[in-house]
DNA sequence: GATTGCAAGAAAGTCAGACAATCGGCTTGA
DNA sequence: TCAAGCCGATTGTCTGACTTTCTTGCAATC
């Protein structure tokens, strides 16, 4: 009897890493919306068979961050305007909430944690990298949403932001957003760090009503 | 040329349906918390293929319905009480927010579509069936969430809600506490009615809390 | 008697291939 | 020119297979 060599090469695609992969092309505006997907290209492109393929689909639907029509197969959404404001509303509510909150609870290391984070947006605002804007952007919210003290909070305002992420991309690449940007989160960044749960408040409602602004600017002129 | 018989008896399931009496059952406490589903199980049971139920759990596990653990398999999730009180305040912040808005905006038909459903809750109420009180308390909200003007809102709400499906069933056989409920939410309908904002977000705020403290008392004591 | 190790079975993860149902566009004919 | 119908592309779904991983029960050892 041949020894079993067991050459297991490639120990069979992972699935989870399959959504992952899909999840990041989409955040990079890899597709175009209203594109639609094609099942049999996604696979080959992955290297995944179909089933699979299909799970993933399944969960990223469920996310909303494609759309499954029947007998017609997945696409990328076109986000409306007014899905857009809904969605900035709601997150103005969620990171109010979870900025007051954080003012009255963060502790010394996360502060400096949340304080890092600041720092790598600022030097990523001084460069014309706006990928890199919108991702150090991201960390410093995630920083809040996780010291909040609600889980559910975080959960909720991660599935939304990914939905508009789209969008900051093109409104971070506007005229100075990036710098004014920093300034809002500077001051969202001193409420917490001085408690003062009413500043920390106000501050993010702004922070989140100008983010909104700008998207409106950027889909106006840009689109 | 022979007739086209055209014997579909079974138009082969629709998977979107598969969907929905999974959620359903789950919603009807079918399982029990911290039971494991087993795939071929549900297959035959459902008669479905393993891949068409496979993207069923997908969806599930997306909206938190299920959990899937790699290797393991799908159970549904033991909800703890941390989690559910963070789901509870979350909760406080959309419906707050959705029964202020409301007030401003609700038309006169709509307002008494909302009078029905209280009217439909209230006969529930005075029954024993805690599932159609669950029900009919469920359309009562989502009437004000749909009409709040913000669809984001409404959607993460029902998300929400589904989870805690559970604790609100055996709350709500708490004694007297569908008779206190009926009470808040008629204060609520009566501050929307009125058109007082500030008013509705009170007594949606009481409403909450007091569904909160009712799910402490009967998870305190059920368990 | 308790604990560890092993083996057999159960169940999940993944794949390949197949076929019907449906949609959209293109051709053809009036 | 427009409508009807056909055809290709793509999705929806199934069957059946295989490997990997987990669980469980039994046995052997300390």
């Amino acid at each position: 009897m041949p020894p079993d060599l067991n050459l297991r090469i490639s120990p069979r695609t992972v699935q989870r890493e399959t959504v992952d992969k899909l999840r990041l092309a989409i955040f990079s505006g890899l597709f175009q919306p209203g594109s639609r997907l094609i099942e049999s290209q996604l696979c080959t492109q992955l290297g995944i068979s179909r089933p699979s393929l299909r799970e993933a689909l399944r969960s990223l639907e469920a996310e909303r961050l494609i759309e499954i029509v029947p007998n017609r197969g997945p696409s990328i959404p076109a986000l409306s305007w007014e899905v857009a404001t809904a969605i900035y509303e709601v997150r103005e509510l969620l990171e109010v909430e979870a900025a007051g909150r954080c003012a009255l609870r963060i502790s010394p290391e996360q502060l400096r944690e949340l304080e890092k984070s600041l720092s790598a947006f600022e030097e990523a605002a001084s460069s014309n990298d706006s990928l890199a804007q919108v991702m150090t952007a991201a960390d410093f919210y995630s920083i809040i949403l996780a010291n909040c003290g609600n889980p559910i909070l975080e959960e909720v305002h991660r599935g939304l932001v990914a939905r508009i992420s789209f969008f900051r991309g093109r409104s971070m690449s506007l005229d100075g957003r990036a710098q004014s940007s920093l300034a809002e989160m500077r001051e969202i960044f001193e409420s917490i760090a001085a408690g003062d749960e009413k500043a920390a408040r106000k501050a993010s409602k702004q922070h989140v009503l100008k983010a909104k602004a700008a998207a409106k600017i950027s889909m106006d002129s840009g689109l």
